[in-house]
RNA sequence: CGGGGUGUAGCGCAGCCUGGUAGCGUACUUGCAUGGGGUGCAAGGGGUCGUGGGUUCAAAUCCCGCCACCCCGACCA
């Protein structure tokens, strides 16, 4: 299944393809573009959107859901917004098919929608069109609503789960009476996705705010978290955004406060989606498939019996189950693979591929002697482990695990970031060893795109907690107060 | 949309130049042996050769059109 898989170093980008699609997480599908996310694949991410709707429910949001499709003149209202993504929509015209003469299905020109609607690429639109009938008072405000949904972006060129046409989202709507309340709600929920990169998928990541190119289309504000990848490319791992009140205005929604007067409301959204999956792949996996962290792995251990014949194996059995429920007892994702058609070598193997944690391996010579095999997938180090209160030693194991992908991704990150001077030093890195590289820069749109048109570099954040530091544009040479964030990105 | 490439068994590929009844590896099925790191041997099943047309006694192979996918650019979470 996984024999002959590429390694990171002959070709990055081949090695997370085939990884995606040997471990069994997605495969492209016959639509142009969109993927078959697989039953593996999918429970991962279904591990994420729990522990995120978690995070979501506890900062006081609630889950709604919004139509697929917006009519097109929605998009027409925030002028800026549509700019950003009228070159990237599915568009639906007909509703219905017909016979041709010659027995082909066809589309029904007789059946052509006044308006044509679009299918969804993000919704605030048609949310805010929405909230405008929900909100009158400032005791309907705070509004504050999340949707899991799917959206359609007609990228040009796609790979899996980093950038397909349709991909899984969560997308926060928000509503405030102030200007500061939706400021610290965008900023709030930037702190979650941190939170929810650096505990549950042990990424570190930066938190910033983009420039104004980078800006999403109809903010004021776009704060994000980037994560460095193995290759030294950055990836947008998830944006949270300060929409002032552009929607607001957009859609005619005001609110009526203590006052009485009438203002117009305050907005943020916010998203991560499906690319978490690609992030998660690509920071922790090695040249022998997947490595997942414990938190979001589907089988956090695998027990694996050794045997030759069938006494043999039900004296394993026997064991193995009484490890497995003691394991289950303290919440430990268990997983026992006695399957007689494939051997324990194929099957070590094939679970490492796959990233799971921890693997244990039972043996007659571990009966005999009250002992087990452990092997971690992180490190590849196997030990022999006493029975004995074997359950919280492999609790505390995957916690080990865990805190060690966090730990090993962040001194990675620490040794692919550099402070740059010179725009020399500045092409050398970017074009060498990549990563993220802290430069000077004027503030202008002009440099920006100038550079990013030289190296394929772009600013990824001006991180939240930089420094003023005094220094010169690293190709203008212009005085810059501070020191951002560049990258080529994914 | 510009440049390059590929379509042959589930997957990976050879065969094409020089036309003559479709092959290898793997996966699959069956049997026997094997079993502490992808097991060996044997037998077996499976293909409109992307698609439409043309040339020819004969086309996977030669010619023309079309389609799909991949890689590199412009666009992007």
């Amino acid at each position: 299944m996984s024999k002959d898989f590429t390694t990171r170093e002959e070709n990055y980008s081949k090695w997370y393809n085939d990884l995606v699609i040997k471990a069994d997480l997605a495969e492209n599908s016959a639509v142009r573009g969109c993927m078959v996310i697989k039953p593996y694949g999918y429970s991962i991410w279904e591990k994420m959107q729990a522990a995120l709707d978690k995070m979501f429910k506890d900062t006081g949001h609630e889950n709604a859901y919004f139509p697929l499709f917006i009519p097109k003149s929605f998009f027409s209202k925030e002028a800026s917004h549509v700019e950003g993504f009228a070159k990237e929509c599915a568009v639906v015209t007909h509703y219905r098919l017909k016979t041709a003469p010659d027995g082909k299905i066809v589309v029904d020109e007789d059946a052509k929608l006044e308006e044509e609607l679009i299918v969804r690429p993000t919704s605030e639109t048609i949310i805010w069109d929405t909230y405008r009938n929900w909100i009158q008072s400032y005791r309907d405000l705070p509004l504050l609503i999340n949707q899991w949904a799917n959206v359609v972006r007609w990228e040009m060129r796609t790979r899996l789960f980093l950038r397909t046409a349709e991909f899984l989202w969560q997308e926060g709507h928000t509503a405030h009476a102030t200007k500061q309340e939706a400021i610290e709600e965008a900023e709030k929920m930037l702190n979650v996705y941190a939170d929810f990169a650096e505990n549950f998928l042990a990424l570190p990541v930066l938190k910033g705010v983009k420039t104004e190119n980078e800006r999403f289309a109809g903010a004021i504000e776009t704060y994000c978290i980037e994560a460095l990848m193995q290759d030294g490319k950055a990836l947008q791992a998830g944006t949270s955004h300060f929409l002032g009140q552009n929607f607001a205005k957009a859609f005619d929604v005001k609110f009526t406060g203590k006052d009485g007067k009438q203002e117009y409301v305050w907005a943020t959204s916010w998203g991560v989606s499906t690319r978490l999956m690609g992030a998660l792949i690509m920071a922790h996996s090695d040249d022998n498939g997947l490595v997942l962290p414990p938190k979001l792995a589907p089988n956090q251990v695998v027990i694996v019996p050794i045997y030759k014949t069938d006494e043999e194996l039900a004296k394993l059995n026997e064991k193995a189950s009484e490890i497995k429920k003691s394991l289950e007892a303290l919440n430990i994702r268990v997983k026992y693979d006695n399957r007689d058609t494939y051997k324990p070598g194929w099957k070590f193997a094939e679970y490492e591929f796959k990233g799971v944690p921890v693997r244990i391996a039972i043996g007659p010579r571990d009966l005999e002697n009250g002992t087990v095999e452990v092997a971690r997938r992180d490190t590849k180090e196997k030990k022999s482990y006493q029975q004995v209160d074997l359950a919280h030693k492999i609790e505390h194991l995957l916690g080990q695990i865990q805190s060690n992908l966090y730990q090993k991704a962040l001194s990675f990150r620490e040794q692919n970031t550099t402070n740059v001077d010179t725009w020399d030093e500045f092409v050398n890195q970017i074009e060498g060893k990549g990563g993220f590289v802290y430069a000077h820069w004027d503030g202008t749109k002009e440099t920006e795109e100038l550079i990013k048109d030289k190296t394929k570099a772009t600013i990824r954040c001006i991180p939240l907690d930089n420094k003023k530091e005094d220094g010169k544009c690293i190709l203008t040479g212009k005085p810059s107060t501070q020191r951002v964030v560049f990258a080529r990105a994914y």
